[in-house]
DNA sequence: TATGGCCTGTGG
DNA sequence: CCACAGGCCATA
C-alpha cells in the first residue's frame, strides 16, 4: 500500500526494532521472492551488524556495517511485522532474523515486494527525483521537470523519476487540492498552477504523515476528498466525484472544480 | 511513451 | 465469475 509516507514509518519500524543488531537469518518464505536470486546473493549479510535503516523515494536501505545493502521495496502491500519469536505471521514472505532472538518479517499479501542486494562500494542505478517534500523543489523547478512530459500530469505525478513519494492516492488528492484536471498535459500547466500543485503534493503528503492511523494495508481511506469517492460530493463545491483510467489506474475527480 | 506482467485477496 | 487493488519494471 506505501506512498511515502507510509514508507518514512516503516523505516523507522524497522530501525528502532532492529539496528544495530546482527543478522543470523534471511529466507525467503515464497518463491517468487527467491526466484531472482536477490535472497541467495544477500545471504553474505548474515553475521553482519545493521547500523541503519534508510529511506529513498519508497525504497528502504538497510545499511550493514561493511557497507553493503539490503534493498527493499514494498510495491503495493507490503508491511513489517516485527515479532520476538519464530511465530510466522499471515503473508510473511520474507524473514529476517537478528541476534537477540528478533525477528522482522516482511508481510505482504500479493507479493509484489521486491528485494535487492547491493555489495559495498557499488552505486544503485535506479534514477529518483526529488522527495515532493525536499525544500530545494520549487515550482520554478519542478515546472522545469515536468516541462519535457507531455504525458497527462496525474501520470506525470506518478513517475519516481520526476517526484518521489506521490502514489496513486496522493496523485489524486495533491489535483484535486490543486483544482487541476488529471487529464492536462504535463507540460502545458502554468506557473501558477504548478505552484497551486506542489502545494497541494504537500498537503496531500502531510495529510498522511499526521496520520499514523494509515500505516497498514486497508487502513482508513475515508478521510480522502476525492479517491475511491466516485459519485459521492466534492467536499469543496458538492458536485459529484469522477472515476476515470489513465494507464491503467484508476482516477478519480472532481469535475466541476478541477480544470 | 504505452502496455503487460507480476501475485494474491476481496467484494460485487 | 469478474473487476479491481495504495507500484514498479521489462519489453515493444
Amino acid at each position: 500500500m506505501p506512498e511515502l509516507p507510509e514508507v518514512e514509518y516503516a523505516a523507522r519500524v524497522a530501525r528502532d526494532a532492529v539496528a544495530g543488531r546482527t543478522l543470523t537469518t534471511l529466507r525467503a518464505l515464497h518463491a517468487a521472492l527467491a526466484r531472482d536470486g536477490a535472497v541467495d546473493a544477500a545471504q553474505v549479510l548474515v553475521g553482519r551488524r545493521l547500523i541503519d535503516v534508510r529511506r529513498v523515494a519508497k525504497w528502504q536501505e538497510f545499511v550493514f556495517d561493511d557497507g553493503a545493502v539490503l534493498v527493499v521495496h514494498f510495491r503495493m502491500t507490503g508491511d513489517w511485522a516485527v515479532t520476538d519469536d519464530a511465530a510466522v505471521p499471515r503473508h510473511a514472505r520474507l524473514e529476517l532474523g537478528f541476534d537477540d532472538g528478533r525477528r522482522l518479517w516482511l508481510v505482504d499479501p500479493r507479493v509484489l515486494g521486491r528485494i535487492a542486494y547491493i555489495a559495498p562500494g557499488t552505486a544503485r542505478t535506479t534514477r529518483v527525483g526529488p522527495d515532493a517534500h525536499d525544500p530545494s523543489l520549487t515550482p520554478v523547478a519542478l515546472r522545469a521537470r515536468l516541462a519535457r512530459r507531455s504525458v497527462a500530469i496525474k501520470q506525470a505525478l506518478l513517475d519516481q523519476a520526476i517526484v518521489a513519494g506521490l502514489g496513486n492516492i496522493y496523485a489524486a488528492e495533491a489535483l484535486w487540492h490543486a483544482r487541476i484536471h488529471p487529464a492536462t498535459p504535463a507540460s502545458s500547466l502554468s506557473l501558477a498552477r504548478v505552484t497551486r500543485l506542489l502545494d497541494g503534493m504537500r498537503w496531500a503528503l502531510g495529510e498522511a504523515l499526521g496520520d499514523p492511523g494509515r500505516q497498514a494495508y486497508g487502513e482508513s481511506l475515508d478521510r480522502l476528498a476525492v479517491y475511491d469517492k466516485a459519485g459521492r460530493p466534492c467536499p469543496r463545491c458538492a458536485a459529484p466525484i469522477r472515476r476515470m483510467v489513465q494507464g491503467q489506474r484508476s482516477t478519480y475527480w472532481c469535475g466541476r472544480c478541477q480544470r
